[in-house]
DNA sequence: CCAAAATGATCC
DNA sequence: GATCATTTTGGG
């Protein structure tokens, strides 16, 4: 029977939503006199401890009156505003996460919610007496230093002056000097949207002044701004902004690798005269507090941030910029597991504000979003400055493989070695760090193996360790294997960067060589320091990963190697084709970005695969016809949608259970299916033993009822775990 | 037998 | 997420 609602006559509750992963929101009474609106940060007594939560709307009236606690506190914050609150429910629904963990994502500053700081800043007693007269000399000039200027904090007005603090101490005691509060606040430097622009061309411009139309339209839209590497996307969408600040409203831009934007923020730079806020992992607390607030209430107009950025309390958003919609790194996958793109997507239809998605390489979502009319697209067909994309040619490695232990194979020697007499640059791309993906025992055949881990130990010379990519467990090289006890018998199996450094030292030993990966470059300042190097040809051979291949512009740069292109085509991942073709397309466009033509060469063991047979006829609308057939025959997405359920857990027997209990309870329905469990590819991780199940549905289909009805079923014992992915993008 | 350690329920 | 009550485990 269900317990009948409890009546608190008299009594006013509200319901309080914390930052914590509970299944909802609880409800506290109102103390008299307290003012509480929806959004309101308040404090309220949780257990024995108090937790900060927001007001998120009338009290259900449903918890024993015995059971109901008043609200401590109310948070002078500004409270959270509307279109944000139904943000975080938005994204908790979707991704079935608590929504209280979602709210945890907004509230990335606990210190900005507090009372501001404030200090004593001084300025001439306005009742200045006859005194000036007797003034001493340092007086005197404290008294200057104040003229005109803004009421200073005591040390500042001592060095300003050129005196001592005890000076203006004792000019305080003495009357001289007038003390007030003042709120400690950072300032934040204005972009100006009035600036003049650069010249455009003609399809420029035509973007530009679409997107300035949509911005001014102060109404929801979604447009893909689809255009060729050096195309001018950037300057493209600096016209929605500078509008979007003229209209008086803030602009949120999200990028990939905010690790690696030092050449976005000097064109943002370049372009409106100062830089934009900029919002990721590495700010200190305090420029967290002073970013939020400054957000809050309107002060910072021009965000550009990671995906976590999207959780901001902006005050009067009115356009956000995904730059690089394709990249698989906007798919946050710890924690609550959203895609920041497509959330993007939602936050702007709840403040009404148009979304520009930008990338040279579209992902098939946003093509079919544009083919459906769901997205508006503009098309920038042709490179900025009539420059040339760089010819891409497929090299087959069965016909001309490299010498054993090498990877280079001898047409792309010789370009090499034509580009450096040349004096020209080079990118050696492959896409795994470290010397050695895997290092084997020649005795016995034996492979080293992360012991928390279904994975290799992976050889890192240059940190003199080995590695599992996966958890980050290391230990030191080994000497003798644990298998059978042979002594230096370790054999290094296949390329990693570092041996490429090494086989390129061996071939061109007089050239200029560095390393371009997350293991050589750790701070944000080594990694510009390089893009720097790189740029003004201090470096003639560049061997970089994934990191490499982002967004930079190399002038002097006329060849790039993909040393494996074949590396992402294997593991059976959905969009491991379309992610391996968005790749390559990025990194061939790094080479000829100025007067010179570029070449990439793309070394294959698979000419004819459909992937490298687009990249080399150059021909992007190919790949995506043919990749959105397969996925259409296939039922997959963008024409389906996927869930994926991880279990996980230290006991490989309770796992199997709970995976039994998940099999059992699966739905049955058409348009619906369950794959699974099966064995992840990634069978241990962590210490984790993972099974997953792939839930397949039809795009008609409501995922998550179903999942939530499923689910709700399955009991989980403490040590297992269940991870929801909706729309998956790792099938590890 | 006791006590630390793991597990589970609850917080309004 | 943190806390507290309850159950499990392991050492003597």
């Amino acid at each position: 029977m269900r317990p009948a609602p409890v009546e608190n006559t008299g009594v006013r509750t509200v319901r309080v939503l914390l930052p914590l992963p509970l299944a909802d929101a609880y409800d506290y009474s109102v103390p008299e006199g307290f003012e509480v609106a929806p959004g309101a940060f308040v404090v309220v007594p949780l257990g024995k401890r108090e937790t900060v939560g927001v007001v998120w709307g009338e009290g259900t009236g449903e918890v024993a009156s015995q059971k109901l606690r008043d609200i401590v506190d109310i948070l002078s914050a500004l409270p959270m505003a509307d279109p944000l609150r139904r943000f975080v429910d938005w994204v908790a629904a979707y991704t079935l996460t608590p929504p209280g963990a979602v709210l945890r994502m907004t509230m990335s500053s606990l210190s900005a919610l507090e009372a501001p700081k404030t200090e004593m800043v001084y300025r001439p007693a306005q009742i200045a007496t006859d005194a000036k007269t007797k003034l001493t000399a340092a007086r005197q000039r404290v008294l200057e230093a104040l003229q005109d200027g803004p009421a200073m904090p005591v040390a500042e007005l001592a060095h300003l002056a050129g005196v001592g603090p005890s000076v203006v101490k004792t000019m305080v005691a003495a009357g001289l000097l007038e003390g007030m509060e003042r709120r400690v606040r950072r300032t934040f430097p204005q972009p100006d949207g009035q600036r003049e622009g650069p010249a455009l061309s003609e399809e420029q411009k035509y973007a530009a002044d679409a997107l300035i139309e949509k911005v001014r339209a102060h109404r929801f839209s979604a447009t893909l701004l689809d255009g060729v590497p050096g195309s001018g996307k950037t300057e493209v969408y600096f016209e929605a902004i500078a509008a979007a600040l003229a209209e008086g409203r803030q602009v949120l831009v999200l990028l990939p690798e905010i690790a690696l934007t030092a050449q976005w923020l000097r064109r943002f730079e370049d372009r409106f005269g100062a830089v934009p806020a900029s919002w990721h992992s590495g700010l200190t607390s305090l420029e967290r507090r002073e970013t939020w607030r400054a957000i809050a209430d309107g002060r910072v107009k021009v965000v550009v941030g990671a995906r976590s950025a999207l959780f901001l309390p902006f005050s009067a958003l009115g356009l956000i910029v995904i730059d690089e919609e394709h990249d698989s790194s906007f798919k946050q996958e710890d924690g609550v597991t959203y895609n920041a793109r497509d959330m993007a997507v939602v936050r702007a239809r709840l403040v009404s504000a148009p979304i520009v998605l930008a990338s040279a390489t579209p992902s098939l979502e946003s093509v079919t979003n544009v083919t459906a009319g769901r997205y508006g697209a503009l098309h920038l067909p042709a490179r900025h400055g009539g420059q040339q994309l760089a010819t891409l040619s497929a090299v087959d490695l069965r016909k001309n493989p490299p010498t054993r232990g090498r990877w280079l194979s001898p047409p792309v020697v010789e370009a090499m070695k034509q580009t450096l007499a040349a004096g020209e640059q080079i990118l050696l791309f492959l896409n795994r760090r470290g010397y050695a993906p895997i290092t084997l025992c020649r005795a016995c055949g034996h492979g080293l193996e992360c012991p928390q881990c279904s994975a290799w130990l992976v050889e890192h010379r240059f940190r003199r360790t080995l590695v599992c990519h996966h958890c980050g467990y290391s230990e030191p090289p080994a000497l003798a294997c644990k298998h059978c006890g042979a002594h230096d018998q370790f054999v290094a199996c296949g390329p990693g960067v570092e041996r490429l450094a090494e086989e390129a030292h061996a071939l061109f030993a007089e050239s200029r060589l560095e390393l371009f990966t997350s293991d050589t470059l750790i701070s944000r300042d080594e990694a510009t320091a390089a893009v720097e190097r790189m740029i003004a040809g201090e470096i003639d051979i560049l061997i970089g990963t994934q990191m490499a291949a982002k967004g930079h512009h190399f002038p002097n740069l006329t060849l790039v190697v993909v040393v494996d292109a074949d590396l992402g085509l294997n593991g059976g991942d959905l969009r491991a084709a379309e992610r391996t073709f968005q790749l390559l397309y990025q990194v061939a466009g790094r080479a000829g970005r100025a007067d010179r033509p570029g070449r990439a060469l793309v070394q294959t063991h698979m000419p004819e695969h459909p992937v490298m047979q687009a990249l080399v006829a150059n021909d992007r609308d190919r790949f995506v016809a043919a990749e959105l057939a397969d996925r259409g025959t296939a039922g997959m997405p963008p024409y389906g949608r996927l869930a994926s359920l991880i279990v996980s857990g230290p006991d490989p027997a309770a796992v199997d259970n709970v995976c039994a209990a998940i099999a059992r309870r699966a739905p049955h329905q058409t348009g619906v299916t369950v794959l699974g469990p099966s064995t992840a590819p990634l069978a241990l991780l962590r210490g984790r033993h993972r099974r997953r199940f792939l839930l397949k549905t039809g795009r008609d289909v409501a995922v998550q009822p179903l999942l939530h009805a499923w689910l709700a079923q399955v009991g989980l014992p403490g040590s297992v775990r269940l991870q929801i992915d909706v729309d998956p993008y790792s099938f590890l």
